[in-house]
DNA sequence: CGGTGAATTGAGTCCCGTCAAGGAGCGTGG
DNA sequence: CCACGCTCCTTGACGGGACTCAATTCACCG
């Protein structure tokens, strides 16, 4: 956990107030709220939830990036979501997780026993609302995401990766001169073939032709500056 | 529309009154709802509605089959969900659609203007909570639809699929004798195939496949018998 | 019985997966 | 400080599964 959130009890100053599950909230309600959170750290690599697990809480993400994933009985590994700050994880009224939850980087979670958050959402309508909405949104994007499983070539898998980066993380990031931007990865290499329904290598080799072809510049395995998003998006076919 | 739901008022009586979005409401509640539906029919391959369309009503499933689709700028497709009777059409405080929505056999709507419905979710606390339990369901399809997509072999989706219309539609199809399944494909090939994310010549060619090792039969390319669907299932990689 | 769209089947190609080797970055410990 | 080991990444060679293009065949209906 970073340290400006040890022991931290005020939701007003949350960095994901105003777009996580919370976003509806008034100040009388994220009293509340206050008083049954509780904060959870993960290290990297550890994993947050086990399928088939029963699971006793919901979260907020707070900080860090987390993957949602499927193994196959015969070892195949898809990543069916990206968990960034303000994303939520586990489901009301569901005893099992049905996905592994991974910490990819270190993370930190604004916790709530399920049972509690179950009585929450049954005497406050504003917050069922916006679970609503965050979940119809997450499934637009799930759909998003089959049109990039089903139909879209390495190539434009990748591109469409590095702008969903890009889109998910502008605010963090300022153009650089010349509207340039550098985005930071936070999955390795394997884990990006897992979330494009690719093998590692091919990753690999996806990334080093649109460098050779100037669309983006490798600073580090885990930093990218994408010289033009909008050149890259015509290579990503369609939009996401 | 099929003869039976001409006219039909009477929500008790209608065949998704326990699995669509109104199945939590209360008998006074279905007279409210009565009060301000309306029906719509329409005709097999009709389009519902058109992506980026202003989207002025919301819907549930009653009967027929439709599906969600997406067309990329090249001509790809990629189908995105498919809706059986029960299954819900829109989303609430969305103007545009995001996607085709597409009759695939004639199909019959209980419909409700989007205001009004949003006015009814916002007085309607039952509604609401139902919506994010069917939403919440759709995201896990969804995202079960992505291993699909991303990892599994031509021959992998198509046993899914056969095993996935078996399971939506057992209610209609009682086994036969030792203990085969009859189901009716509401698809054509080129429909199966914009859903598994393959071309209609590897559809047909899986086809023939299972036919020649038994493990299907094909009783006219709408119709297939499932001999043994444990034996499928060890053919469709992880489950759905 | 001929016409039409759907489905099947074949032949050839290519993209991506598989297998394998080598390189780069980084923390550890001698 | 550098050798060592580890993990991650890159690159090459090769093969196979799915796509493309093309030709029948099938099913359905007037």
């Amino acid at each position: 956990m970073t340290p400006e959130l040890r022991g931290q009890t005020n939701c007003e100053a949350c960095p994901i107030r105003h777009r996580a599950v919370c976003a509806s909230c008034d100040t009388e309600e994220l009293l509340t709220l206050e008083s049954i959170k509780y904060y959870t750290s993960f290290k990297a690599g550890e994993t947050i939830v086990m399928a088939h697990d029963p699971m006793s809480f919901v979260a907020s993400l707070v900080s860090g990036t987390a993957t949602l994933e499927h193994l196959t009985e015969d070892g195949r590994k898809q990543t069916v979501g990206l968990l960034l700050p303000s994303d939520f994880i586990g489901r009301p009224e569901r005893e099992a997780a049905v996905y592994d939850v991974v910490a990819i980087t270190d993370v930190t979670l604004c916790c709530f026993r399920r049972t509690q958050f179950e009585q929450l959402l049954a005497s406050t309508p504003h917050i069922t609302g916006r679970m609503l909405e965050m979940t119809l949104d997450e499934l637009d994007a799930a759909r998003a995401w089959m049109v990039l499983l089903g139909r879209k070539t390495a190539r434009e898998k990748l591109a469409s990766f590095l702008l969903l980066i890009l889109k998910r993380t502008v605010a963090d990031t300022p153009p650089l001169p010349a509207k340039a931007y550098s985005i930071d990865l936070p999955l390795t290499r394997e884990e990006i073939a897992n979330y494009l329904g690719l093998t590692i290598e091919t990753v690999s080799r996806q990334f080093s032709k649109l460098k050779a072809e100037g669309l983006i510049r490798i600073e580090s395995s885990k930093t990218v500056t994408i010289p033009d998003a909008e050149t890259l998006a015509e290579e990503a076919g369609s939009a996401l």
